[in-house]
DNA sequence: GACGATAACTAGCGCTTGCTTGGTTTTATG
DNA sequence: CATAAAACCAAGCAAGCGCTAGTTATCGTC
């Protein structure tokens, strides 16, 4: 099995899993569904994941750590605790959209994963929550809102996770849009939108 | 087969299938692992059920009527328009909590309905998300709140349909604590927390 | 106590699943 | 241009899948 996780090949495949698994589930797609739109054989397959769960958490990691890619780019640029929010709430968007296959995977497929990968993937998650808590904490210190830290994140990041479930860029609402009304939200001023 | 869709004992098997559901997915459930938790064999489960598939709808049809029914009591000792906002979040964390299986499995197994069953149960959640339309309409025609009343409704209840992602009911956190929090962000307040 | 209806059982069919094996072709490198 | 590594293929195994067919127990009703 070729072992080099950062071969350009592999993640073409990831990338196609990705998809296969956001659009019929983990568990309704067969190694063969996933090489048929790979071009290989089935068999093929192990030569590049030691097996099927393998490929999963592939596609989990690999749209996390690009999550957190984006919001520390776009978090460099911000300056009030205000701009900040708003800023970790467009890169979570950004990459909900541009990665969207592998966002709904992780979303949808966590409970496929074996207890060892979860506990790796639940570390990177954590990693990526702590911009929001120290976010969302600068925003208590500056006095923009007050109450339960944790609630308001755990709140903020449910609303946002959950527009994969209805949001389509094609509509009139930009994400930028939506990022805009959810820290009004969060930060309890009149709607912008 | 038995069609009597109301009789105990489908209303028991359907229970006991949507705990198993919830907790390793409809996929990866087998009619033997249902059967047994059933306490029968897996033949005897296709007397209850035509297929695998009917006892999926059975549980997430039951977590709807069920949300149904308890936001329209909560809604009916609800007097102002922000009460009536209360209530309709108070009811969601309600029945999200006491048939949390069911609504975990709503949320996750969609995509394992046929496309039939599917579009009866879009008609249900429509019929339930009319009384949030009309609850949020309300409190903009009361000056409470501007702004997009769809976008408003979509991200209350992301948060809220997040909460089965991270709330335990016996932290220090109570429901109405969240539907207090909820409430008070969609109207832009102050937390109450 | 015979009857129909309900609910359960036994046995297994036909097919698909993830994965393995053993060997061949392609690609990159000194 | 020789060689090793990477990529691939054809074939198939063992296990498990949803579901069916035919049969037997249980129970209220006349």
């Amino acid at each position: 099995m070729n072992l080099n996780k950062n071969s350009k090949r592999r993640k073409e495949l990831v990338a196609i899993a990705a998809r296969l698994f956001c659009d019929q589930g983990y568990e309704s797609t067969t190694v063969r569904m996933l090489a048929d739109a790979m071009g290989i054989k089935s068999g093929s397959l192990f030569h590049h994941f030691s097996d099927k769960q393998e490929i999963l958490y592939a596609v989990i990691e690999s749209g996390m750590l690009h999550a957190m890619e984006i919001a520390r780019q776009t978090l460099a640029s911000a300056r009030t605790s205000k701009e900040k929010l708003h800023a970790l709430a467009r890169a979570h968007l950004s990459t909900l959209l541009e990665d969207r296959d592998a966002h709904v995977v992780a979303i949808y497929e966590w409970r496929s994963l074996t207890q060892e990968s979860r506990d790796l993937l639940v570390e990177l998650r954590d990693a990526y929550e702590t911009s929001w808590r120290e976010v969302i904490s600068e925003c208590h210190e500056a006095g923009l809102i007050k109450g339960d830290q944790g609630l308001q994140r755990r709140l903020a990041l449910g609303a946002l996770n959950w527009t994969v479930q209805w949001y389509h860029p094609d509509g009139e609402l930009t994400p930028d849009d939506l990022a805009q009304e959810l820290v009004a939200m969060v930060l309890r001023e009149p709607s912008a939108v």
